[in-house]
DNA sequence: TTGTAAGCGTTATCAG
DNA sequence: CTGATAACGCTTACAA
């Protein structure tokens, strides 16, 4: 195969008997050049399919046009929607998205952390596994932008913070479930160490207790081949004393919630109350159906793309933070307990 | 904020007293120092937290290590798989992968191409909305490895290939209705110009006429929504006209067919049988669990990224072209025509 | 309005 | 084994 080398600007300016410097400023929105050269020049460019080395271009101007997107697990659907919406914002916006996924390790985080600032990501976005330590570190190291997505509240320093009100999401949850009349109602939580939202526990704490209730507190890795087997092994507790309802993080967990009630021969709702978190698309659709918290998914992503591209335009002064409401929507996965 | 640069090579370099190459070579796996200098040379630029710079690199040796992934469509969990798989195997080689979706729009497509192009990704995966016209010209103009995910057969070239068999998907799909009793089965695809399966329409013809059954196509735009609008259009048709069955060509849309007919309402399986493909977690749960085809989603992300990494080491000859099988998942949305 | 030249941080070539 | 030196492709003072 005949492989010609992609065309240089110095290609370009050699092809119109021009300076490569006059070639750059005409190709870019800057003036310093006459309009006439500046049309034949774009023509030319693009009729020998010139593409400026981006390389070259992040080498000299010190900007990649690159925005970085750290997830902590790119299992559960929900990031799906805040990845298409960081990306469709940022894309709007001229920069490429970058996502990766630290699959809850946090060695992986650290690498990928390296890994953006060794491809100098003009930005960051990150949902940090643990308290965000490493996050933090690296605002600092690169004097980048940082927004933290649903992180805890410690996380946060002059960096920005957009997070989906989770202690809020716990007491509609909690409210709803204590009205249906339950009383031994268990949150499932990710180990302290990991756990980005300790504020979701303590909400619970605090409202089952005012509340007279018995707080159960189920502590298991976020992924949902870990989760269903912790709370196989809890729903096999005699009924006295396991839960009648769970709260769950996400939706995702939630499904694992099902399919551990039904490998235990347990049914929902009648024997086991479920409330979700997220309200995925899938979740309207299940057996039965989920009873969970909206929250706008799409828009945390675009939010979150947006406000690094804003703090990059204009430096201004104070870190944003957000609080993105949660609304209740119920289904079929909760009832009176059984 | 005191915002220290980061340290370069010189910086390394000057701090030991060295030259600059010196400090290149150590860092490298190169031989050309001594061993007591080298281990000299990590230990200081990892303590001074020097990380090279990736544009700098890039532009010197002509390799980014970045491996691009481009999807048809961000929104069906089915990708979420694919993007993972194709991250740890690319991660585990030492790259760092960069996925965008086109979002079904050939023009955002385009332009995607060319950022990968500009970007110098060392190699591409790429699910291409049509035919792939532009996904050819782009291997030819960049002469870097591509491999085209499930799409037509057409598209090969000089291209690597890895598809999941659709063909037989859909005749399993229709065996097993034909079975049930069904007669009236349609084929929901996308439109002509943007399937990238024609094969799948094929096989569901030929199928249906050798089987004397009535082949139905319906066809609509693959995303969530618009199906649904198509759908309860077509199942407000009079019932001796409308199909007793739909073979979908993902889960993601098979739950947009759950979502017609519940809003028309028809019950599934009663008055509509419903086959999905590609299995997702969520296909079990759902009401009723969903008749569909496994894939190995996973496989395909990983694979897709071993095909690339290996034909960066070894520039070996002939393109591979891989056909990754499907399997039956009967579950309880088929049933005979009601 | 245009051209010249320096330099971004690396790697690679070639002398010492 | 080590150290200058020249690129890689681009932007941006500055000079013409």
């Amino acid at each position: 195969m005949l492989r010609t080398p992609r065309p240089t600007m110095r290609d370009v300016a050699e092809r119109l008997g021009v300076s490569v410097s006059a070639v750059s400023i005409a190709l870019s929105e800057r003036k310093g050049v006459s309009d006439e050269l500046r049309e034949r020049v774009r023509r030319t460019a693009r009729a020998m399919g010139y593409v400026p080395d981006q390389a070259a271009v992040s080498l000299r101007t010190r900007r990649s046009r690159v925005m970085g997107l750290l997830i902590r697990n790119l299992q559960n659907p929900f990031f799906l929607d805040v990845v298409e919406g960081f990306d469709r914002e940022c894309s709007a916006a001229g920069y490429q998205a970058m996502t990766s996924s630290a699959r809850y390790e946090p060695r992986h985080e650290r690498e990928l952390l390296d890994a953006f600032a060794a491809r100098g990501v003009d930005a960051l976005a990150v949902a940090p596994i643990g308290p965000g330590r490493a996050v933090r570190s690296w605002a600092r190291r690169t004097g980048k932008p940082v927004v933290v997505l649903n992180g805890s509240r410690a996380v946060v320093d002059s960096m920005h913070s957009l997070r989906i009100d989770g202690p809020q999401a716990v007491r509609l949850a909690v409210r709803h479930l204590a009205g249906l009349g339950h009383r031994r109602i268990a949150l499932l939580t990710a180990p302290a160490a990991t756990s980005p939202d300790p504020e979701r526990l303590a909400a619970f704490t605090e409202l089952m207790t005012e509340r007279r209730l018995e707080p159960l507190v189920i502590e298991s890795a976020l992924t949902a081949h870990a989760a269903e087997a912790v709370l196989r092994a809890e729903l096999r507790r005699p009924r006295a004393y396991r839960p009648t309802a769970i709260v769950t993080n996400s939706d995702w967990i939630a499904y694992a919630v099902y399919a551990a009630a039904r490998a235990e021969g347990l049914r929902v709702p009648v024997d086991l109350s479920v409330v979700g978190h997220d309200d995925l698309p899938t979740s309207a659709l299940t057996d039965p159906p989920l009873t969970t918290l909206r929250a706008d998914r799409l828009g945390l992503g675009r939010r979150a793309a947006r406000i690094l591209i804003d703090s990059l335009d204009g430096p201004d002064g104070t870190p944003v933070r957000e609080l993105l409401p949660v609304e209740l929507v119920e289904r079929a996965s909760t009832a009176p307990p059984g």
